[in-house]
DNA sequence: ATGAAAGCGCTAACAG
DNA sequence: CTGTTAGCGCTTTCAT
């Protein structure tokens, strides 16, 4: 007969082996409660039988809806991903949290300049329902494009300019503040800073955090830029040295640029803390196992992504969300400080 | 009139701005050749005024496709995931790789018992084309359960008992073997070794390495375990000298233990390399950053990933794969060995 | 409580 | 070279 045995079974199978209609299985299978006990069981009988599962694309070509969410991290993000836990951490926290409302997390890593369009298109497609972005870069006119395209999203980190889409971010100023007045209180006067990129808002506002916190001191700034990374730290401080051997405290705006300054001020003989006081900001796991271990702000990255998957899941599903979430830091003391 | 403007452009909508029909729109927008110049120039035009843009869930429904990639980071795999390089730098590989093809890569974290179930729904739903599987423990049925599937798949690192699915893995043993020789053509004659976890090929593989070069040496093993971080590492290296002060040389089975045992080394008054030589495995970047730099066997993390977005888009096509890829491994020295 | 029917937006024969 | 016609597998009124 006409019983093509192939393929996997569709609504349509498990309809006829249990005796009923698409519509009525349909129901089953999204838990409507308006269906007879005795059918619906012979129908999970059936569909357990057959190894059915439901065919998304035809369900979203009706509902309109696909139950993921992407996570674009542009550009540098994907640099700095390989020596930095930062983003894992966030990827880890989103996905997580994703999990629990059984949505899917799409990853959509925007390496090269062509993929900024292929984002575009795959989101215009309406692949995802929603788009966490881990903007970074002022220049980044992706926040803009989507909203644009009318896309629920988010961002982390508030993005430079005029916030446009909501975000979530953490308290770098103050936590930077917190961190100078440590260096304060413990005497150092010759305070300087490694500061992160200044076309990220992260970079920026941590700059910001020490000069603020230098204002009490009256001293004047001394500040050379890095790029988050450990060696631009090693380089940074060298620079810094050269321009002022009588530095007595340094604030790097990463624990991996710390790092490098803890290396290179031991190759320079500056004895830490006794000669100079290092405090890093992150709290990235390496930061405990640094020499001498790193004092450092501590930013919750966990919660970060847990917080970035709520939030879009509200505007998913049409809910208001508060325009930024800014999480606290705080200051943890180590050998270095 | 019926003239709704609402909703995103459909095939429809462009098809009746251009005169056209909606298969010719189609051709259109795939690519295809026998379409009139100037009949395809109008069509483009109008997708461009119209901003049209393909519904993915629509063509899959009918070309049975995605053209989308799953990557499937099991159990600890995330754990390691925020001090470890090596997922990273897998994730930035395998998307990179698809990009070029045009493909989305999808991350599932397995984080829990209950996402097993999940990514098996999404998987036999066949919301993707493809995956890849960083299968890590030999406990795991996912391979197994994906071949069963009928999902073309290909996992990073062979799995433990035979191997049923194609994977891409690198030479770890002779890559231990080559650090061996290195360690014993020092003059080292009491060298232990710092395992990583039995569970995993890479911790077997590891170890069997070093008992492989042990053998020239005729000495008895010395062997801790650890799990591939860098807590572990420290204390192993202490358990490893209370069994034994003398221990000249130390095999790592991964940068970060081995990073953690010169901690240990250090702290209980061993040179490196003086008293001890040390060399880890992976290559990571922290690797070069230790005190002394780690010697260590290096892989091509990137490249794993390459080749294995590589196989699956070969599967995907139908066409057949060799059953293992095994990169090469090569031995980088640094002073603290 | 259940079924019939329409249709989501697209591709793929098949004619012409 | 182009249009017509059938669905892909699912949800969803609307009847019954």
């Amino acid at each position: 007969m006409n019983e093509t045995p192939a393929g996997r079974p569709t609504l349509e199978t498990v309809a006829r082996a249990a005796g009923a209609s698409r519509a009525t299985v349909s129901r089953v299978v999204n838990g409507s409660t308006t269906v007879r006990p005795d059918v619906a069981e012979s129908i999970r009988r059936a569909i357990a039988e057959l190894g059915y599962v439901p065919n998304p694309a035809a369900r979203s070509l009706v509902t309109q809806r696909t139950d993921s969410i992407a996570l674009i991290l542009p550009e540098s993000a994907t640099r700095v991903f390989s020596d930095d836990a930062f983003f894992p951490g966030v990827i880890r926290g989103v996905g997580e949290a994703l999990e629990k409302a059984d949505k899917q997390l799409v990853l959509l890593l925007a390496s090269t300049k062509s993929s900024h369009d292929r984002i575009l298109r795959y989101v215009h497609g309406r692949t995802v329902d929603g788009v966490v972005l881990a903007s970074m870069h002022g220049a980044d006119t992706l926040p803009e494009e989507l909203r644009a395209a009318g896309v629920p999203v988010v961002t982390s980190g508030r993005p430079l300019g005029e916030a446009t889409v909501p975000y979530i971010d953490v308290e770098h100023a103050s936590g930077v503040e917190a961190a100078m007045r440590h260096l304060v209180g413990l005497g150092r006067r010759r305070i300087a800073t490694i500061a992160g990129p200044q076309d990220m808002v992260a970079g920026r506002e941590r700059l910001a955090g020490y000069l603020n916190g230098l204002e009490a001191l009256g001293a004047a700034p001394l500040v050379e830029e890095g790029d988050f990374m450990r060696q631009s730290g090693m380089d940074a401080m060298e620079r810094l040295l050269a321009r002022d051997p009588d530095i007595d405290g340094v604030f790097a705006a990463s624990d991996l640029m710390a790092d490098g300054a803890l290396r290179t001020l031991r190759r320079l003989g500056r004895r830490v803390p006794d000669d100079v006081a290092v405090i890093g900001f992150d709290d990235v796991d390496a930061a405990r196992f640094t020499d001498p271990p790193l004092t450092t702000v501590h930013q919750p990255i966990h919660e970060i992504g847990t917080r970035l998957a709520e939030q879009i899941l509200r505007l998913v599903e049409g809910e208001e969300v508060e325009a930024s979430v800014v999480l606290p830091t705080r200051l943890v003391i180590r050998e270095s400080a």
